[in-house]
DNA sequence: CTGAAAGCGCTTACAG
DNA sequence: CTGAAAGCGCTTACAG
């Protein structure tokens, strides 16, 4: 019980020569405590699970921008003192089972969509604190942090308008009224109020977000919309097979056509042209998720309003103005 | 008891009847067994640790390749039964800290240096099964997965000497006398031998994988070696920077200096010109590690020989003869 | 300030 | 085929 306490740091209930005494052993020895033990005794496991959606039998489904996530996400919790479970699941009733069998003191999760975030009840995840990254569900149980995704939109649109452009396509995955793609939709719409303008003109093209949907539509892009001379891509992965297609078919960017994408990845800028785009706080991002989560964790106060990050336009070299 | 075999489906022990009775109440339940009761109990825990190394206070030193492989490994660990523990380590000591303090079944080292694998001992990994990815290390301790890089290397400069490239760069990380760069420079050469040639004027580069080195390199490479015709890079991070720097400084690519990368990352498909280079097999490197580390784990089999993964030549439009 | 004892939820010889 | 009991390595009231 005393070796417990020194180990446990409560130091207030043992004398300084004696934690010395049982430090030098430890050391002497090599000890290392139970994780498991400690888990099973003090129903807490210093664990806390990343959870990723993956499609049965396939790969887990991480975008770019997740990846880079992981890696910060990992790094705060070491720095806390916490492990990652690494987890895909393929059915958002695994996540309790997770939950429960690890006994985790809590969980974030990454790149759900916003109505499997809500779909969770009580019954599945029980008193465990979770925490969904860019998402905007208001489902009471889970927390949230996410980038600025009405400001990154609006200033993107406000940017390519302040260049001349009129006719922009929009080009994201399909959305509904509410959520990360909303959102952006809600602050491209925005930047053309406050010019006095209108998005009627705007043509919405919807494709899910890989380089090969991109590269797709740029090939079509001028037949579709003869008159569009930018393109405001939701995603960076998006914005770069949009550059590659048109290129491919002849169509000039910047010259012909503008292009802003969001993200920031790192190959947005190893591209030609280097892509223009919304860079998000991603370090920011990581470290607030796992402050937050950890905040619940061992404060257990209640979930507040979901944390919102600033964004910013990176100018590079896929926009101008219109020929 | 009963309850117990039902779980860990040991149904020669139980009668057909109460497996049924058990599995359904179980369900209705919803019981989840307990992981760290588990772990304790049967001292395994069905935990494997993927171990990457992390610069102190710095985010984790994943190379683009790594992140690849990452999904794929936990995708396989799912499949077979295992979960992951994602943990960056600072000092190889955390590494026995790690295996003894979660029991871990075994564990993935995934972009540690060969003299990291080779200093690890028995006093620190115990008996726990360990596989280095990517490893040259004969360490009889543990394991290893990794690629051809001798035969890659050996394509990629056959690929150039066939175009009538004669004075290629070699441009990679400092080598010792073992080890993946070592290999990929012994395959370089292998390929001028073959074709009754010395690699004698062919400039060493040495600097380390990342996009920035790169781009240096390329905007002194023609000022440094006017002769040269062609860069062989050791990774395709690598070739992409070099690429841009020389595109900055006016030189063609592939017009006037052709480069060769290796990996195959999905970006050295969107860059301008898309990168030549050699492809890894990243699904089958992730399933072998797996897979081999849980025979170790289940059969307790002694290590074999490092398995070896084959690679090929990817040709696309960053080669061509030279002027 | 120190320590004996119960208990966390499992697994595993062992007996019946 | 079924189950009582010990034990895995810790934590935590509780007593001294």
């Amino acid at each position: 019980m005393t070796v417990s306490n020194v180990i446990n740091g409560k130091s207030a209930r043992v004398s300084a020569e004696t934690v010395e005494r049982v430090r030098r052993i430890i050391d002497e020895r090599g000890y290392v405590p139970s994780a498991s033990a400690r888990s099973l005794a003090a129903n807490q496991s210093r664990l806390v699970g990343l959870l990723v959606p993956a499609a049965t039998e396939d790969s887990l489904a991480i975008s770019p921008h997740n990846i880079a996530i992981i890696g910060q996400i990992e790094r705060r919790l070491r720095k806390r003192g916490y492990h990652l479970l690494l987890r895909g699941v393929s059915d958002t009733s695994e996540i309790g089972e997770a939950l429960r069998s690890w006994s985790l003191d809590g969980a974030v999760l990454l790149g759900f969509l916003d109505e499997e975030v809500t779909g969770l009840r009580r019954r599945v995840i029980g008193a465990t604190p979770v925490l969904a990254v860019d998402s905007y569900s208001a489902n009471p149980l889970t927390t949230g942090v996410r980038s600025d995704d009405f400001t990154g939109a609006r200033l993107a649109a406000a940017h390519l308008l302040s260049l001349g452009h009129r006719r922009i396509v929009f080009a994201g995955p399909s959305f509904t009224d509410v959520g990360v793609v909303h959102e952006r939709f809600l602050g491209f719409q925005k930047a053309f109020e406050e010019s006095g303008l209108s998005t009627a003109d705007c043509p919405v093209e919807t494709l899910n977000t890989t380089h090969e949907n991109g590269v797709a539509l740029g090939r079509r892009l001028l037949d579709a919309h003869p008159d569009a001379t930018a393109v405001f891509a939701t995603a960076d992965i998006l914005a770069i097979g949009i550059i590659e297609g048109m290129l491919e078919a002849g169509v000039g960017v910047p010259d012909r056509v503008s292009v802003v994408g969001f993200d920031d990845l790192d190959i947005s800028a190893y591209i030609t042209p280097k892509l223009t785009t919304i860079a998000q706080d991603i370090v920011g991002k990581a470290t607030h998720a796992v402050d937050r989560l950890l905040a619940l964790v061992e404060g257990g106060e209640r979930p507040a309003d979901p944390l919102v990050l600033d964004v910013r336009l990176v100018t590079r070299n896929s926009t101008a103005p219109p020929r």
